[in-house]
DNA sequence: CGTGAAACCTTCGAAGC
DNA sequence: GCTTCGAAGGTTTCACG
């Protein structure tokens, strides 16, 4: 169900430029692309369904919003049990603060992105918010100074054919 | 310049609906806020170059692309000075695997968010990508096992009025 | 900020390769 | 099976009140 679908480079290359700008129209996507404009929308409406493309979002700059300050918080849950964590989970996907929770292997078992206004924000939310609960059992704060998104995601690039390398050893 | 612009009601509500479903049509925007779809459409373009609105962005699902496990790098570079950490930054962003870049306080420089086929991709990904860089003194790994995205991105709630406060001191 | 009209885009069916 | 053509319906966009 959640097999990596088959991508021919007609739909690699219209993810790459929706990626870009998701609000390209189908009829420069075609142009783009070099099919027509119907191809286009039932290409990505296929996509849309097999769930590889799953949303579109509006990408807002946190600081004119009036939170200037973003921060990481590694937290340990203990005893990190599912009585605990689901609750703990849903209660920190709630606060306005909370951008993305992470479930993590190591010693902190969760990472929470969050964006607040200020420094006095930000120790509220962490007195408040985490360590006030008795299953958090310690917080680590560490505040982001900058941040970048990286390039548009694609498969895996295939690994360079060897020259004779015996064919049919990896059906 | 960066100071957060002011938001009025329709504003945020638009922001709103439109972190939800960025492709909303103007059309419904306007049944939903109640004005205008001129209004609306002058309202996002305004957002839009007052840089509240940074983009429209699509959202895949790492696992249909091919990459069904994700990892946090923790990222020391050392010297930690700017003649190395500008090309490690654009060398790290350049990576296929990568999502995000965070710079840190803490005793992790960078963390990384990256996305990869399956252990020997994460694997080769460290070495490779990562260790064997002079520059990079230390790479801690931690395996995503979920991820949730929050709510969407609001202005900090204004703190309650205190009934008999005296007005006019926060002009 | 709302109205209205023109231009454009999306979206389908049906035919063609 | 996938692509193109063409036309209907809807949406975006602009000048104006």
């Amino acid at each position: 169900m959640a097999d990596s679908v088959a991508l021919d480079p007609v739909d690699l290359h219209l993810l790459r430029l929706l990626q870009n700008d998701a609000r390209t129209t189908y009829r420069d996507l075609a142009a783009q692309v070099g099919v027509a404009p119907s191809t286009c929308l039932d290409r990505v409406t296929r996509l849309r369904r097999a769930g590889v493309i799953l949303g579109h979002r509006l990408e807002l700059d946190p600081a004119r919003m009036g939170r200037g300050l973003q921060a990481l918080l590694l937290v340990q849950v203990r005893p990190h049990r599912r009585e605990l964590v689901g609750p703990f989970v849903e209660r920190i996907r709630a606060l306005p603060e909370s951008r993305t929770v992470f479930h993590l292997t190591g010693p902190d078992d969760y990472l929470v992105h969050v964006a607040v206004a200020d420094m006095t924000d930000l120790q509220r939310l962490v007195l408040d918010g985490f360590t006030s609960r008795r299953e958090v059992a310690r917080v680590e704060t560490r505040l982001i100074f900058q941040q970048w998104e990286c390039g548009p995601l694609l498969p895996p690039a295939e690994p360079a054919p060897v020259p004779g390398a015996a064919p049919g050893t990896t059906p």
